[in-house]
RNA sequence: GGGCUCGUAGCUCAGUUGGUUAGAGCGCGUCGCUGAUAACGACGAGGUCGUUGGUUCGACUCCAACCGGGCCCA
């Protein structure tokens, strides 16, 4: 006996059932040890932040995550599955001061770094119970118990190999970045973190004048254009400005408080510039043409100014002007420029250019690409300090002198956002709060044309929203990622990404555009910077494990974590390689060191006199972490090699669109840096031999290249599309736009969800997460298989039908010898082929969506064609061969689809799978996932040889002809219970349909069907020809269309149909040209006239129905209608199946009569023992009604 | 502001190298079928395939511009 199936299935119950049997039975386990030394699949699994409680969209990448991994286990392939967690970066460092209702970085040091730490490391694995529940929850089979975990001494000391590769290598250096920076907090920020706080604010907008100094370069260029002579306002020695200047540059800002660190002015050096003439005050303003207009308007000027001259941005290149604010100009070079000669004012120093003579070092005009006419004057304001392009700028502007660094960065501001020293008049205020001093203080010097307010977006601090941010220079580290761009580039060309467009569009754009990582964070809670600055000579070197460290001249500071651990001996120990400890640990400069050889080094460590190395204080963008787990997941290379050889590169991996940046890049990036053509890594190891490069797997053979093969780490990437919320908008907690998983999990079940990401969509769309959706997936797919599989239990348990007892019949051995099953069964069995198939090379290639359809597809044949048709076999009493085939065919179908969505919809096919199969103690395995995939590489071939093409194709037709039938019956009214004479078929492919005539007959319940010509049924149908463009269009080119029309109109189109059956061809002349046209050209569609039960088949012919009742028909009709309310009171009765009733039907003589007639075919239908005429005593009666007839029906249970 | 992506029925989504009749499911209406079915089947209403141009004999499909949503970057 199968376990009975209930009719109202609880999926989550049954769900939570094989999940425990799945954790008793080791299953997951068992499902791996049977695949050790196969073939390996390697999935990589992209750490999620265990630092927040997962929503749904966490769902769809951990299912699409386990679908692949299944698959590949069931087809042959071993398949580790480590997870990971990623325990780093500002997002648990925010968290943690939430806690503690902190948020600057002095209040961190102030609470202790140590002390915090601790804090970050317990919160990363608060939510670790509910990551781990919903994992497990939804099926995904992955290794937690040996995840691997970011900050774990063993992966630290893995990033610290890789980064003391790039150190070695020259690649990881300092420099200058403009962040974006959160003076109160003392920190930056991230780009995300930066685009979730713009705002829009009113802004100060001010249009300053910029006095050019008259020296001859300008009295030069001004009468060149006609001006000159003009007055010098302010001459080259002049210190005194005059209130009003003759000619200024009018330059516009929204930050006033950055126009004391003005260094340039720029320009686009095509955009036209025109010189205006004040004729009421007599000065001239420099700006561009397009917006003189505009500008006038705002200062009421449109009368009075007057445009003298107008020139190219590059005629203005060079110009000297005087800054708005001149401390800086008047203090010593030397306070910024070391190499300086002493006593030169900076206003006045004039350092060598590269290509010879010399040059102001600050307030020029310089020309940039950036500058646009949108908004402003087409001069733009630079302080290189505050902007990321204005430093771009500076920085190319710098390589033009002999020594670059001759060009000093002015910066006024402190990092606390307050102004220095550097401007006496504002120092230690707000930045943003002396805007209107600054403002008021220009005009009263006359620097100030206009005032205005500016709306716009402006990104303020997302934890603090009062805090605007500015941009800010700090030094950082960075890899020079940018020489490894074409290397990145001819690796991604390798990466198979689904979709295709991120290899060129996202990802690939993003390669193209790429610029040097910033990898240093001034934080606290991550992995420690690896590298180690002498205080004294500067001397740097990178540290690649503790061991290393430790093993250092003269280390000292490994007693901070000795005592840490002695106050705390639950301390974990992975803390140790974590600020502070790490900080602590100090060594002797070996330069310096080396130096002071001569003299007898002390022997005691960490003696004095000899300078330190300590360590930089910076950790590193956890995103780096990220992308070096696949060797770091292993600890590689201190240990574990032969791990790290057997899982590089990966098959698999997927997240969701927003890693692009994330993950994607971070893992291409540090691997093509470090095994890559022209890979650091390799490159040491032949140095050292500590690093042994990875061989990896698909490497090509001998030693000579320097670099694995692409793509590297990373073979094929499914790329997701996000999730939104029921409302199409993003997921939001506030909004309630979305239900919890653990909603779903309880209501439709996990197998549910599962099964509308993979055929919902293709993977990468963006859908809306909706319950409804959910819902329906699981009505059209999971409930309809259900339902198959409920029907077979309830009839194989009737008749006591097992898949041992009838030997070469059973499942598991397989359909042996077809030629004995019925032409249907020989068709779902052909279809189940096709349909594995089909499943099968979709999955190869990767391709859920289309395998899920196909699986769908297949169902529906299924249920709705085969089930349906087999009823009466299954329904009739006895065991014969035919209704043992339909068991075993059924049984088979069930068993093999099981099996199929196992890797989709792993609960459900487990259910059905240990009922089918592990009821009867067959020895099959224990589990469906235990099984292999019914398609493998090995037998793919041996399974296309099962499917019946043609066969396939017949019932097809078939199934179009019935349910083309059917509609002519709904057209006239005819309910299919009322049986007709005959039906006439004209078919093309008559000659593949004539053997179904018995089943077209029953299933439209029609006494005879005859096959014939069109010509017998032109009463009923008139033509249609149409050409076939595909054709046609090649062909004719622009008469096609014509040809169309020219059909279209034909007065008499039999005359063409008749042509073309007897020559083959038609000729038409459609614009004065002649134009042949054969049959293949042509399409002749049937239709069928007005007022005819006549259906058209589309594209192969016609059906007439023929409506003539007779009574007998007409009684036949009306019996089956009698059996039909019969069955449903047996149903109301709650009767079992196999209940064999006594039963009545009383009524008139005219029912009477109906009823003695086809007595047996009732009492068979209805199992009636006894069919009566008079009232049951007991029964209560149900009123029946047919054709006018009625009647009352007594069932009474034997 | 830049890059990518999407825009097809009331809703959610398919749509195969360009071929003249653009599909499915849900929902709605009508009818039918049913002793496995929370079902199922047929028919109907519902589409200027975001807009505008262009290429072509022919465009949902290719190209350009624009509009709108999303993501990433600025």
């Amino acid at each position: 006996m199968f376990k009975e199936v209930p009719s109202q299935f609880d999926f989550p119950a049954m769900e939570k059932e094989i999940l425990a049997f799945w954790e008793s039975g080791k299953i997951y386990e068992k499902s791996l040890r049977q695949r050790e030394g196969a073939t390996p699949f390697v999935f990589f699994e992209g750490p999620p932040t265990a630092n927040g409680l997962p929503h749904p969209g966490h769902c769809l990448t951990r299912a699409i995550k386990d679908l692949f991994p299944r698959y590949k286990t069931m087809t042959g392939h071993y398949c580790l599955r480590k997870g990971g967690w990623d325990t780093h970066g500002l997002p648990v460092e925010v968290e943690v001061c939430k806690e503690l209702g902190i948020h600057t970085k002095e209040e961190i040091e102030k609470y202790g770094v140590e002390r915090f730490n601790k804090k970050c490391l317990e919160s990363v694995f608060r939510y670790t119970k509910e990551w781990e529940e919903l994992t497990r929850r939804l099926g995904f089979w992955v290794n937690l118990d040996e995840a691997y975990v970011t900050y774990h001494q063993s992966y630290v000391e893995s990033v610290w190999w890789s980064l003391k590769q790039l150190f070695d290598a020259g690649v990881l250096y300092q420099g200058h970045k403009i962040v974006w920076w959160w003076a109160q907090g003392g920190t930056a920020l991230s780009s995300g973190e930066v685009g979730q706080g713009y705002r829009e604010v009113d802004d100060p907008s001010v249009y300053v004048r910029f006095p050019v100094v008259m020296d001859d370069r300008a009295k030069d260029r001004l009468e060149s254009w006609g001006l000159g002579p003009v007055r010098s306002a302010v001459g080259p020695d002049s210190q005194a400005l005059s209130h009003k200047p003759q000619v200024s540059l009018l330059v516009w800002t929204t930050t006033p408080w950055t126009l004391p660190s003005n260094m340039f002015a720029a320009v686009h050096k095509d955009f036209d510039y025109s010189i205006v003439h004040d004729e009421e005050s007599g000065e001239r303003l420099i700006f561009a043409a397009a917006l003189v207009e505009q500008i006038a308007k705002k200062v009421k000027k449109t009368d009075k100014w007057k445009v003298e001259k107008t020139v190219k941005g590059a005629d203005l290149v060079g110009l000297s002007y005087r800054p708005p604010f001149d401390s800086y100009r008047k203090r010593t070079a030397k306070d910024f420029v070391p190499h300086a000669e002493p006593g030169v004012p900076l206003g006045d120093y004039k350092p060598e250019l590269a290509a010879g003579g010399s040059e102001f070092a600050c307030w020029r005009v310089l020309e940039a690409e950036f500058v646009t006419l949108d908004s402003g004057t087409g001069l733009v304001h630079e302080a290189p300090a505050f902007g990321e392009v204005d430093f771009d700028l500076m920085q190319e502007e710098r390589r033009r002198f002999r020594k670059p660094e001759s060009i000093p960065m002015l910066c006024a501001v402190a990092p606390n956002g307050t102004f220095t020293e550097d401007v006496p008049a504002y120092k230690g205020r707000w930045v943003k709060e002396c805007d209107k001093d600054i403002i008021r203080d220009l005009k009263e010097r006359g620097l100030l044309l206009h005032q205005e307010q500016y709306r716009h977006d402006y990104p303020f601090c997302w934890r603090a929203e009062q805090d605007p941010l500015i941009q800010y220079p700090r030094k950082s580290w960075f890899i020079r990622t940018t020489q490894f761009k074409e290397a990145m580039l001819e690796n991604n060309r390798h990466i198979n990404w689904l979709p295709e467009h991120i290899k060129t569009g996202r990802f690939g754009k993003f390669l193209e555009s790429n610029v040097d990582w910033s990898l240093s964070r001034e934080r606290y809670w991550g992995t420690p910077l690896p590298i180690w600055r002498c205080e004294a000579c500067g001397h740097t070197e990178a540290i690649d494990s503790y061991d290393a460290l430790t093993q250092k001249h003269g280390v000292t500071g490994l007693d901070v974590w000795e005592n840490a651990k002695k106050a705390d001996p639950q301390i974990s120990e992975h803390l140790k390689v974590h600020k502070p400890y790490i900080d602590a640990v100090q060594y002797a400069c070996p330069k310096c060191d080396a130096r002071g050889a001569g003299a007898a080094r002390p022997e005691g460590r960490g003696s004095s006199g000899v300078s330190r190395m300590h360590r930089v204080p910076e950790v590193i963008d956890c995103w780096y972490d990220s992308g070096a787990m696949p060797f770091a997941q292993w600890g590689w290379p201190h240990k574990n090699a032969e791990m790290f050889d057997s899982q590089f590169p990966a098959d698999f991996i997927s997240e969701a669109l927003d890693q692009t940046r994330g993950w994607f890049y971070s893992l291409v990036a540090i691997s093509t840096m470090l095994f890559g053509k022209g890979g650091v890594a390799a490159k040491r190891a032949d140095g050292d031999g500590t690093a042994a490069r990875p061989e990896g797997r698909g490497s090509s053979a001998g030693g000579g290249s320097s670099c694995n093969e692409y793509p590297l780490p990373f073979r094929n990437c499914i790329v997701l599309g996000l999730l939104m919320g029921e409302d199409g908008l993003k997921m939001s907690k506030q909004k309630k736009n979305y239900k919890e998983p653990s909603y779903i999990f309880e209501h439709e079940g996990a197998d549910a969800m599962r099964w509308l990401f993979f055929s919902g969509q293709t993977p990468w769309t963006s859908i809306r997460f909706q319950e409804a959706a959910i819902a329906d997936g699981q009505r059209e797919f999971l409930i309809r298989l259900y339902n198959c599989y409920s029907f077979f239990v309830i009839y194989a348990n009737i008749d006591g039908w097992t898949p041992d007892e009838h030997g070469a019949r059973s499942a598991e051995v397989g359909m042996a010898d077809s030629s004995e099953l019925s032409e249907l069964d020989r068709w779902i069995l052909s279809e189940l082929a096709a349909c594995a198939l089909k499943v099968y090379d979709c999955m190869e290639a990767y391709d859920n969506f289309n395998a899920a359809r196909a699986l769908i597809d297949f169902v529906d044949a299924l249920s709705n064609w085969y089930v349906r048709r087999s009823r009466d076999r299954f329904w009739k009493s006895g065991m014969d061969s035919d209704k043992q085939a339909a068991y075993a065919t059924l049984h088979h179908c069930l068993l093999t689809t099981a099996k199929l969505i196992a890797p989709f919809t792993p609960f459900l096919a487990e259910s059905m799978y240990q009922n089918l199969v592990r009821t009867h103690g067959t020895g099959a395995p224990q589990s469906v996932h235990l099984c292999d995939y019914p398609v493998t590489a090995a037998n793919r071939l041996q399974v296309g040889s099962q499917v019946d093409a043609a066969l396939n194709e017949e019932i097809e037709l078939v199934r179009q002809i019935v349910s083309c039938g059917r509609a002519a019956r709904s057209a006239t009214k005819l309910r299919v219970r009322q049986p007709l004479p005959r039906m006439e078929l004209f078919h093309r492919r008559a000659d593949l349909i004539r053997r179904h005539e018995e089943l077209i007959k029953d299933e439209l319940n029609v006494k005879k069907l005859d096959f014939v010509a069109s010509t017998e049924i032109d009463q009923y149908v008139h033509y249609e020809i149409k050409p076939d463009f595909k054709k046609i269009g090649p062909k004719f080119g622009s008469l096609a269309p014509k040809i169309k029309a020219a059909l279209a109109k034909h007065p008499n189109v039999d005359v063409i149909v008749k042509q073309l059956e007897q020559t083959g061809s038609y000729t038409l002349i459609v614009d004065g040209q002649e134009a042949e046209l054969s049959g293949e050209e042509l399409l002749v569609e049937l239709h069928a006239r007005e007022g005819w039960a006549a259906e058209r088949i589309p594209g192969y012919g016609i059906l007439v129905l023929d409506t003539h009742l007779t009574d007998e028909l007409r009684e036949e009709g009306v019996v089956r209608d009698f059996v039909n309310q019969i069955q449903q009171t047996r149903k109301s009765l709650n009767l079992k199946y196999e209940q064999r009733i006594n039963l009545a039907v009383v009524g008139g003589a005219d029912v009477q009569k109906i009823v003695n007639r086809f007595a047996s075919y009732i009492q068979g239908e209805t199992l009636a023992q006894n069919l009566l005429a008079t009232p049951i005593s007991g029964a209560v009666p149900t009123k029946a009604e047919s054709e006018g007839h009625t009647a009352e029906i007594y069932v009474q249970p034997l």
